[in-house]
DNA sequence: AAAGAAGTGGAAAGTCTGCTCCGGTTGACT
DNA sequence: AGTCAACCGGAGCAGACTTTCCACTTCTTT
């Protein structure tokens, strides 16, 4: 049909002085309202506070997931990037904490950014990958938090992750911060000696982890 | 305009045979699909269900408050009831674990219990009171907890509420119970002993809990 | 500066969802 | 049994949201 050359140029074609510059205009601003509105967000709204036209977006951004990944990519490395400077921390609990924290002010901060650590919208391989680092360096802190005795041996690091993504439910326009409350009761439920019992269920398979995170995020 | 004996004999007026039958039909139907999808189900899949016309669903049910009114009513008290006899229990800390145990289970089976429990869809009298009356009971348990020294003292009745609330979530096809092990954990951080500096912030103020539990539920 | 390719905006078409309306049926009452 | 008000079903209307389309503008190239 066509020939490959076509393909490849129509590809690589560099855009228009305009359309690049609407092209930044529309990732600065879908950053915003998804952010607001999470990542199903209508493209009019997006359209709207840019100023442009939604024929705009789309034609840029035919498909939504291209567009999450524009965003995401790199905000999953830098996420990853607090749990590497965590790990400097010498006293893994602290560590751990101070890593959790952050995350879920981001969470928190960026509706968004919670739907893609949760699994959603995914399929592609940088997003992916950005979050199997996230997944090795929070393992990294687990397993050092327990070989030091202060974290509990009996959780994994989807525990937390589930844990983690309750919690960034936890926040209102008048109380933003409260979500810091039910953290340090589920830190405090944690520490190696508030282990009581054994938990009477095994961690999520991981094949099990997409959905419950999908629904954990409302449908 | 209208006479006020129409009004009066409007109101009171039993429904005809079949509009009777129809009715319990709608109810018992409604009780499935909103325990299944929520409560803003839409109308026509509880028609489709019961093999009636939409019409007829909305005829009886104009307003959807009335529905759940109607549906919900008894419930709350049902699950009171699950409260008075964890005080029979003596040990309070058994009590009151045994009944956030029952209260999960029937939030995660019935999701549109959850959302009505978490205060959305309310302003009905006999709604309130039964809630009122959960909420009472809640405070028992906690407090006589609190006295027995099982239970740290630095949460409210309302804490219990929002780890229950965002527990409810932790559910999957697969893996239905999943909460449990969830529950455990944050179990261990609610002991006397768990305690290990005071909480960052103080439990929300009474008028910050329907938002926070609207957002809880997923908007 | 002229030509044509690329890009734009937003009106209009398409979809989805909740609700109403009315021709036809059923049950209650005499 | 006949009358009529109450009730039924579901086609279809209204409004919100999503996507496409094309006449017009802007940029790039020669």
């Amino acid at each position: 049909m066509t020939p490959a050359s076509d393909v490849i140029s129509e590809a690589d074609r560099p855009l228009r002085a305009d359309a690049a510059r609407n092209r930044e205009l529309i990732l600065e601003t879908a950053a915003v309202v998804f952010a607001e509105h999470g990542l199903d967000a209508g493209y009019d709204e997006i359209a709207r506070r840019a100023g442009i036209g939604v024929g705009t977006v789309y034609r840029r951004f035919p498909e939504r997931v291209e567009l999450v990944r524009a965003l995401f990519r790199s905000r999953l490395d830098e996420i990853a990037a607090f749990g590497e400077q965590a790990v400097q921390e010498p006293d893994g609990w602290a560590g751990l904490t101070w890593f959790l924290e952050r995350l879920v002010e981001r969470q928190v901060a960026d509706r968004g950014l919670k739907e893609v650590m949760a699994q959603t919208l995914v399929d592609d391989q940088q997003v992916a990958d950005g979050r199997k680092r996230l997944e090795l360096v929070f393992e990294g802190l687990v397993e050092r938090a327990q070989a030091q005795g202060t974290l509990r041996p009996d959780v994994r690091a989807i525990d937390l992750g589930v844990q983690l993504v309750a919690l960034s439910a936890i926040t209102t326009e008048e109380e933003p911060e409260l979500w810091r409350r039910y953290l340090a009761l589920a830190l405090d439920g944690l520490r190696a000696g508030a282990v009581t019992s054994p938990l009477p269920l095994d961690a999520p398979a991981d094949q099990a982890v997409p959905e419950l995170m999908r629904r954990m995020c409302g449908r």
